[in-house]
DNA sequence: CCTGAAAAGAACTTTCT
DNA sequence: AGAAAGTTCTTTTCAGG
């Protein structure tokens, strides 16, 4: 497992992880590197699969998809095999951004983009249909995206190091 | 507001949101366009503010940041000073990652990043601290991410166009 | 106005020290 | 790791639909 990550790698992905465009050079003066070391420590960062994905964020409403829900899942009996087929089936539906299995009466808690209330109706049917072991699904409804990012903090100070 | 997407666009906005490392000849064969016509059509949806960031997923596990909560908030008496206010401060706080206020008995519901759970511990009193006016906080501890994303489905077809 | 193609410029990758 | 040469991508320019 080759992912022992200095405060160099650290600093570098503080950056990417807001602005993955950023030029090399800038990168390199802002830690103190020199523009090869930042594309060499990027590179081995995006094999090792420490950065898993660069990826464009679109605004919602301007391709017209405006409305966000949190959609709260109680399962019949939790078992794995289940937990599995519904993630195999989550990850191929575009419109369930993200998917957290989770302890509490809920089970599941699904962020869901969707084009307005009737397209969201559409979907969390379809989720009903596709698991029957699906006991009922609690839905928020999102009035106001107060923040939104996949932003990890990551600490310069290696406690272990 | 000139933001007239066209099916160009929507399916530039496909691929890049995916891999916005993808190469501009690349897109262009998969869209069918030139590489310079995509090259504009990124320049523009990027100060049209249509793509708002494009960022460096982050393995949270390899960073030394393994754990997610999601944490629902009641609010006393909702009113939106306290949300703006609220806002403002979850913006500074990077382990918040996500912040949504929705419908519902609870008023917020944060995707929160933590080392583990004395360190969440940490947040949420520091949450409570910050804001008097947040009544209390359900926490659900995440045992699974099953997806993982921001996604947002671009139909080709233009409902009005 | 937007495209496509070629020239100019800038970034990334590789090699070497 | 850093610096420079080599390669590739992006940006600009320009002619055409």
């Amino acid at each position: 497992m080759p992912d022992a990550l200095d405060g160099f790698d650290r600093k570098i992905l503080q950056l990417v992880q807001r602005d993955c465009h950023m030029k090399a050079e800038l990168i390199a003066e802002a830690v103190g590197l020199s523009a090869s070391a930042v594309q060499r420590r990027l590179k081995r960062m995006r094999t090792d699969k420490i950065i898993t994905a660069e990826i464009a964020v679109v605004d919602r409403k301007a391709i017209g998809r405006p409305m966000t829900f949190v959609a709260g899942l109680e399962i019949e009996r939790e078992n794995y095999s289940a937990l599995a087929k519904f993630r195999a089936w989550a990850d191929k539906q575009d419109e369930i951004q993200q998917a957290y299995y989770v302890t509490g009466s809920t089970d599941i808690i699904l962020i869901i983009s969707a084009e307005d209330v009737e397209a969201y109706d559409a979907i969390s049917a379809s989720i009903m249909m596709h698991h029957p072991q699906i006991r009922r699904i609690n839905t928020n409804v999102v009035l106001n995206v107060l923040k939104l990012g996949l932003f990890l903090p990551v600490e310069s100070e290696v406690p272990g190091d």
